[in-house]
DNA sequence: CGCATACTTGAGCGTTCTCAATACAGGTGG
DNA sequence: CCACCTGTATTGAGAACGCTCAAGTATGCG
């Protein structure tokens, strides 16, 4: 399983980072080990010890708790070219699982080996914690969704910040996009139950701010009415790359 | 301004981490620099560009953020001991503002003279990286209860985690603890209204939960019932400290 | 004593949830 | 090629939870 697809991550990484061509080869030989994940299963366990770190390479997936009810809840929606879970580098248990949403090919990255490859390149670690912190961006703009937005500004702004990251990694078209999430999965990422959320869906269909694509997918096609109604500004996801 | 009160981050970093006598030393004396701050004004203001970074010595703060339409989602209550805004180290602008709820005193660090002490010692780098991730766990957590939680659970999840968190910079007294927070903030950190907050206390203290302290203040008295309302597990605090 | 701030309580409304029934699409096996 | 089965989407009715608006009451502070 030494696979030769295109790395969604090193993309990431020429954009917004300024590592040099050498350290970009050395994460990319990091990311060799790749693994492929059927939609379901889970890429990490809650609770279990973290011996490795997971560079999602294709296909969607996302962190979750899940509640003694039985309810769950995503906290962060992964695309390509998004580490699984960064913070297993540093933490002693992971606190979310790690759960597959449609097939997937993860690289499985020996923490070991991350952590050698700390010591001797700091630049590369440098950007890892960068990207972590970016990720904590993420989780407060969502905590600030959470606590104040509407249901209807809720799934907008899901809709924008997806679109903004799919972008990066070359994976949305001009003013669209393909969402392989069921209204229930897009219910535990906005913290609404799946039958609310058909009614948003309804809503916006109806107003022309998405429509069904192919294959039983949602595809989003008014940006602008998406981002208006969201207030969305893309600052908070870190666009424009690091401090240098 | 260069305080000797008792530094409750060192405190924590003791507990936590197995940094050395002079580790701990070289980070006391990167906070000697003090600031008071009166309450209700900012600590660390949204979109400003991070020259230094704050450790909140003693008082209570918050994260927060300020939407358009005005309402306010704090994104973190910090307590003696937390870095106010650790991603300032990384991140070239602050995603939100941090603002003083009563009178603080913070240690103002310098952003270049920290950014140095990362170069000539590693661990403590390791340590502040951990801390981060740590906060990551906190906002993981607090996205669950948001999307997923009652009011009640979300207001006991609160007092819990709050307790947790003072005992180990030894704020708390055995099975209560003074809130300096009034029912609008409460409210501003669970995402909920202060009239429905208030109809929630006013039900925690018939049961028994709560009460009234000295000086205006709410005195949380019966945890165990707490923790069982909101399933509080604290594992995702990490008090049991680093990963060595 | 008077002001400002926070807390308290009630009434009515709106958003979201629950429960439940139905429709639909895609995959599987006969 | 059809029949069936499973998971997802859709829709309705009613209830619950939390919000808004508004008035009134404490409490601390100057």
């Amino acid at each position: 399983m030494t696979g030769r697809l295109p790395n969604p991550l090193m993309k990431r990484l020429r954009q917004l980072t300024s590592l040099t061509a050498e350290e970009l080869t050395v994460v990319e030989d990091l990311c060799r080990q790749v693994r492929g994940v059927p939609a379901h299963q889970m890429i990490a366990s809650e609770g279990a010890v973290p011996n490795s770190l997971h560079v999602l390479l294709d296909g969607w997936a996302a962190r979750q708790k899940i509640r003694r009810d039985g309810s769950r809840q995503f906290s962060a929606i992964l695309i390509p070219g998004d580490i699984c879970d960064i913070d297993a580098l540093h933490l002693a248990r992971y606190d979310y699982g790690v759960v597959a949403m449609t097939d997937c090919k993860v690289a499985v990255v020996d923490r070991a080996q991350l952590l050698d490859v700390y010591e001797r390149e700091p630049n590369i670690a440098r950007v890892l914690t960068w990207l972590a912190f970016v990720d904590n961006a993420m989780l407060t703009a969502w905590i600030t969704m959470l606590g104040r937005a509407r249901a209807l500004e809720r799934i907008s702004h899901l809709f924008c910040e997806l679109k903004t990251r799919l972008e990066i990694v070359d994976l949305a078209e001009k003013d669209r996009f393909d969402l392989p999430l069921t209204q229930e999965e897009i219910a535990d990422t906005v913290g609404l139950t799946s039958v609310h959320v058909n009614r948003m869906l309804r809503q916006m269909k109806d107003e022309g701010l998405v429509r069904n694509g192919t294959n039983r997918r949602l595809m989003i096609v008014d940006e602008s009415q998406l981002e208006r109604i969201s207030s969305f500004t893309p600052s908070y996801l870190h666009v424009e790359g690091m401090r240098r």
